[in-house]
RNA sequence: GUGAGCGUAGCUCAGCUGGUAGAGCAUCGGUCUGUGGCACCGAGGGUCGCGGGUUCAAACCCCGUCGCUCACCCCA
């Protein structure tokens, strides 16, 4: 007995059709084009990872690790997990493929799905997919960081994603960051019969984590706490100094938040974030940050490393929601055949447009003359190539434009560098 | 893991205090055998998420269950 079954997506994840799979390669697209101008490359990764690698980098107590990694044992009993984020992998790359002996700083970026167990919502996906870069090497210096930020803020003014807050604070390193937790903990455990019971268990287990706390009755007891850019060891206030001067130098708009602090484990001195407007409860469309005690951590040589992860759902959204959607190239051409006599003509003529670099559309099947137009237009073609019987016996070809049903007769050479110009001037 | 809201055609939805299902859009065909968008006519498409209960009768009321959405937690 066959069970009629219908088959859906599972949860958290989605299928991302046409048309917006248009826009995702667009997205992508200009996110290469503005990172390779940076000089940054690409780096492709495996989609899982020893369970291990992530424990470690992004720390065993972190939510991220503890409660939504997919791992599974595999047939050797080894402990696999899809990875829920991939710097991870790009720094075990580096010390595997000895990158430190690379000239300059190493710059690479990857574009993929990422896996996290969470309910889903606006913005917030089981599988979900991620842009992001990072430098490592020997240096540290603040412009490394500014040149990160910039080339954040060229890619989203370039992708056409307004409304953006960049948001940047420094956490310290691992000298002054835990004296500061320290204090702030103190102080916490002072004022914890007002808070709330989320935060009271972040006294413990995360006091930083309080800063973020949204919630409204917490705000101005907050406000009151000691801030860690008060407690910077003097390198760390230095360098985070000079980030600024450096944004500024740039001309990059920014906040500085004192209360921005990252939840994995790996991050020091500088973090960012840059959030949109109409995207929910979750609207941070990036996210990032130093992490220069990591490749140490992993196993490689001390090494500074700084990058950040773009949300794609996210900034798909943000473009969707703001309007600024580009109009995306669709068919350019419907080939309008009218009888079997002008078949092959119709054939020939269409893998030559094709080679073009032109869209077309060709029935495979006779169609009615009248009908055939209809579904051109139907299809959003900005020409119809119209061959009938006249058409093949004198070798002129009559192109159509839909918009405005603007008709002109052309042979096949003017026919195919006529279409070619208008490509090339439409962009499309 | 917690909470709330919602499940009727491919999509958006209507369906009154219970009387065995509808519209618009979309799709397909026709009016229309070399000129699309319009109009008109017609067709297909639904075990009303699923299961149980109440009732002469359930899309509607009750219980359960599954799914989706949003929010919390956390994060991109």
């Amino acid at each position: 007995m066959t069970e009629k079954r219908q088959f859906r997506a599972i949860k958290g994840t989605r299928d991302i059709l046409p048309p917006d799979s248009s826009l995702w390669n667009w997205f992508e697209r200009a996110a290469r084009e503005v990172f390779e101008s940076y000089n940054f490359r690409e780096i492709r990764l495996p989609i899982f990872e020893e369970t291990d690698l992530f424990a470690r980098s992004i720390g065993a107590d972190t939510d991220v690790v503890g409660k939504e990694m997919y791992t599974f044992e595999d047939r050797d009993e080894s402990s696999i997990s899809l990875r829920p984020e991939a710097t991870a992998s790009v720094v075990r790359a580096y010390i595997e493929h000895g990158m430190h002996t690379l000239p300059g700083n190493v710059k690479l970026y990857y574009i993929g799905p990422m896996f996290r167990r969470e309910r889903p919502q606006k913005g917030r996906y089981r599988q979900f997919y991620q842009i992001g870069a990072e430098v490592l090497g020997q240096s540290d210096a603040p412009a490394i960081d500014a040149e990160v930020l910039e080339m954040l803020v060229v890619l989203f003014k370039r992708a056409g994603l307004a409304l953006i807050t960049l948001s940047v604070n420094s956490i310290g390193c691992k000298q002054c960051r835990p004296k500061y937790v320290e204090v702030l903990r103190q102080e916490l455990l002072k004022v914890k019969d007002k808070l709330g019971a989320d935060s009271q268990r972040r006294i413990e287990t995360n006091p930083l984590r309080v800063l973020d706390s949204k919630l409204p009755e917490e705000q101005p007891i907050i406000e009151t706490l000691p801030r860690i850019s008060d407690h910077l060891c003097a390198a760390c206030r230095q360098h985070f100094s000079e980030l600024k001067d450096e944004l500024n130098l740039r001309g990059i708009a920014y906040e500085e938040n004192w209360r921005l602090v990252r939840g994995l484990d790996y991050y020091t001195r500088t973090t960012f974030e840059v959030t949109a407007e109409g995207l929910g409860s979750q609207n941070a469309v990036c996210g990032g940050g130093r992490y220069d005690g990591l490749v140490e951590l992993l196993g490689g040589h001390p090494t500074k490393g700084i990058g950040f992860a773009i949300g794609s759902d996210r900034a798909i959204l943000s473009i969707q929601e703001g309007g600024q959607a580009p109009k995306m190239p669709g068919l350019g051409v419907f080939v309008a055949w009218m009888s079997a006599a002008t078949y092959p003509a119709a054939v020939r003529i269409a893998r030559k447009l094709r080679e073009c670099g032109i869209a077309v559309e060709l029935p495979p099947e006779a169609m009615k003359f009248k009908k055939s137009l209809g579904l051109a237009d139907k299809l959003g073609a900005r020409y119809a190539l119209i061959i009938g019987e006249d058409e093949v016996t004198s070798g002129t070809y009559t192109l159509k434009r839909l918009a405005d049903a603007e008709q002109k007769k052309l042979n096949e050479n003017d026919l195919l560098e006529y279409l070619e110009s208008e490509r090339r001037g439409s962009g499309a």
